[in-house]
DNA sequence: GATGAATGAGTGTTCATTCAT
DNA sequence: TATGAATGAACACTCATTCAT
C-alpha cells in the first residue's frame, strides 16, 4: 500500500466537481471566479488548484461528468417496452430543477465548444451516444414486435434526440415545464404514429448539402 | 465627418454591428475583446465606444438584430401551400454558414440569459414569435383544406420550433448538415402524417397541463 | 486694419472662459471634460481648441482671470475710511453664490499648484497682491488718523488676508454664510481693537503666565 | 502569509495608507495612478486592491485618517494654561514638512468634497471638531480665571480655526513658514487682547445672509 | 471658422495562477 | 496539504487632441 488514502483525493475531486457544477451553472463559466468556487466548497483557492490545474480543466471535467451522468440517465431510462411511457419518464426527469442546471452547463459547453477541442469532442460524442442508446432501444422494440413499420431506427433516434435538445432550449427560453412536456409528448406521439402507419410523400434527397 | 450625412451614424452602427456579430460568433462573447472587434472593423476602440456605450450593450443590440432577422426569415419563409417544401426551404437557409454563425450567437445569448434581463426577455419573445408565425401558417393551411385533421396548431407549431432548435443543437454538436436536414425532414414528415391520419391508442388530454 | 474683426476672437475667448469657469467649478478640473465645456457653451469641442490649445491652458487662463477679478473686487472694495464697514462689504460680496464658485476654483488651483508653475506663481502673486492692497488701505487710514497705534500694516494685512482665506475654507467645510460673516467680523474687530489699544509689546499675557 | 498573524492585514492596510498619503500629496489625487501608489509601496497593483476596493475608497480612508490624526494633534496640543504658548506650539507642528503634506491632502479633499458625500461630511465634521476642541480649551481658561472678558468661546474658537486654515492657505500660496508663524501669532495676539479689553463698536447683524 | 468622428495612449480594475508559510 | 497574499497580464472604458470635411 503505497498510499494510505488512495481514494481520498478522488473524494475531494468529486466534492469540488459537484459544487463547481452548481457555481458554473448559476454564474456562468466566464463570470464565475475561482474564488467563488472555492468559497462555495468551503476551501481555499489553493486547495482547488491541488486537484485541478486550471479553471478550464475543472470546467472540462465537469462537463464530462455532466455528460456521462446524462448518458447514464438515458441508458437506465430507456428500458422496457413502452416507448411512450419511457419517453415521458425521461422528460419528467430532465425537467427537474437539478437537471435544468445541468442543461445550463450544456449550453455553456456548446458556446465554448468551437474553441475547445475537448468540449467539441465531448458534445459530439454525447449526441452520438444518445442516438445510439435510443436507436438500440427502438431496435429492441422492433424485435419484440412492438413497432411494426420498417424504418431506419437511427434516423428516428436522431429525431428524438433533436427534439429532446429542442424542448430543453424552449424551456431555457422560458417555456413552462408543463407546456414543455406536452410539446415533447406531441412530438413523440407523432413519431410513434409515423412508425405504425405508411408514409406517403417522404422523399428526401439524401445528398442535399452533402 | 460633419452632419452632412444625417444617417451616417446609423450606417456606422450597422457596420459595427455586422462585424461584431462575426467576431462574437467566432471568438465567443467573453473571449472576444473590444480591440478585436475594433480591429475587425478597421477602426479604433474609441470609435466603437462612440456608438455603443459598453461591450454588453453592443452584444445585446447584436442579439436583438439577430433575433429580428431570424424572425424575418421565418416570416418570409413560411408562405405558400406546401408545408413540407416550406420547412425544407427554411432549414436549407438555416444550415448555411452565415446562419450557423447566427446560431452560435443564439447559444451565447442563451448562456447569458439567466443573468441578463434583456436577453432573457429576448429569447422568450423569439420563441413565442416563432410559434406564432408557424401556427398562423398551419391555420392557413387548414383553412385552405391542405391539412385535414383537427389539431391544436399552436401545439404543432411548438413541436416544429423545438425540433428546429434541436436540429441546430445537433449541428453544433457536430452533425453534418446533410444529415441534419434528413433529421429535420423526418420530424416534419412525422408531424404531417400525424395531421393526416387519425391517431389510435394514444389519446392524450390536449388540455392537461394547461 | 489688418483684421476685420480683431476683437471677435477676444469676445469668443471671453465667452468660453466664462462658461468654462462654471463647468470647472461645478465638476472639478479633472472631472470636467472638454465635451462638457463645449456643450455648456453650445459649441463644438473643436471650436474650443481654436481658442485654447489645451485643457490645461484653458484652466490656467481661467484661474488668472479669476484672480484678477478678485483683485479688482478687493481694490475697488477697500476704499473709504471705515475699516469695519469696508471689511463687512467685502465679505458680503465674497459670500455670494457666484463668488463661492470662484472660491471653488481657487481650491482647484491650490491643489494643482504644486505641479503647475503657472498656477504656483499665480497663487503666490494673488496672496501678495491682496496683502499689498490691504496694507495700503491701512496705511491710508493711519495717514488720515483713523487708526492711531503704530503697527506694521503689512503684518496686519497678512492676518486679514489669512482670515479671509480661512473663513472661506470654513464655508467650504459647511459653515453657513451668516455664521461665516460673524466669524469674519469677530476677527476684524479683534484686529481693530488691537490697533486702538496699546499692547505691552513684549508683555502680552498680563496674567496668563502665572 | 496565512492566518498566523491575524492583524497582518491591518498592518498591511496601514502601510498602504501611509505610502499612498505621500503619493497623493505629491502627485495629487487625480494625477497619481494606482501603479504609482503600488510601486511606491513596493508591491503590485493587485495587492493594493486586496485591501481597498477602489482608488476612491483608498483616498477617502486616507483623508479620514488624516483628519483624525489632525484632530488628535489638536486635542493633545490644546492643553495647559497659556493660550499663546499652546497656539504657538500647534502652529510649529503644523508647519513641519510632514504636516504640510497633510494640508495638501486637505485641499484635495476640499476640492473633491462638493461631489463626494463622504468627504463632504468629513470636512464638515473636522471643522466642527476643531471648533469644539478649541472652545473647550477657552472655557477651561475662563474657569481658571486666565481669561477675564466675557465672550462666546465658540465664536472665538471659530475665528481661531479660520485663522489656522487661512495661515495654511497662505503657506500653500508661498508664504514662508517663519512669516506664516508671525501672521498666526499676530492674529492670536489680537484675539487675546480682545478678550482682555472691552470692545466698542462690535455690533454684528446676526441675521445677515441668513 | 466650425464640426464631430476618429484616434490611441492611459488608467482603474479583475482574476487565474503561484508559492512562501 | 492547505492557505491566502501577492502577482501581473489582460481588458473595458475614457477623453484630450486631431483633422478631414
Amino acid at each position: 500500500m503505497p498510499k494510505v488514502i488512495p481514494e481520498y483525493k478522488e473524494q475531494a475531486r468529486k466534492r469540488i466537481l459537484a459544487t463547481a457544477a452548481d457555481v458554473f451553472a448559476q454564474r456562468g463559466y466566464h463570470e464565475a471566479t475561482m474564488d467563488e468556487v472555492a468559497n462555495a466548497i468551503g476551501v481555499s483557492k489553493g486547495a482547488v488548484y491541488q486537484y485541478f490545474k486550471s479553471k478550464e480543466e475543472l470546467f472540462q471535467e465537469l462537463c464530462l461528468i455532466n455528460a456521462s451522468e446524462l448518458e447514464e440517465a438515458l441508458r437506465s431510462g430507456f428500458v422496457g417496452g413502452d416507448f411512450r411511457k419511457v419517453a415521458e419518464g425521461h422528460m419528467d426527469a430532465e425537467l427537474e430543477r437539478h437537471s435544468l442546471g445541468r442543461a445550463l452547463l450544456m449550453f455553456e459547453s456548446l458556446a465554448e465548444a468551437p474553441r475547445n477541442l475537448v468540449l467539441q469532442k465531448m458534445v459530439g460524442e454525447v449526441d452520438e451516444t444518445y442516438v445510439e442508446i435510443i436507436s438500440n432501444f427502438i431496435d429492441r422494440l422492433k424485435d419484440e414486435g412492438k413497432i411494426t413499420r420498417e424504418a431506419d431506427s437511427t434516423s428516428v433516434a436522431r429525431v428524438v434526440v433533436a427534439l429532446r435538445h429542442g424542448v430543453i432550449v424552449s424551456v431555457m427560453c422560458g417555456l413552462g415545464t408543463a407546456e414543455a412536456k406536452k410539446v415533447w409528448m406531441a412530438g413523440i406521439d407523432a413519431l410513434i404514429q409515423d412508425q405504425h402507419h405508411p408514409r406517403g410523400p417522404t422523399r428526401r434527397d439524401d445528398k442535399a448539402h452533402g
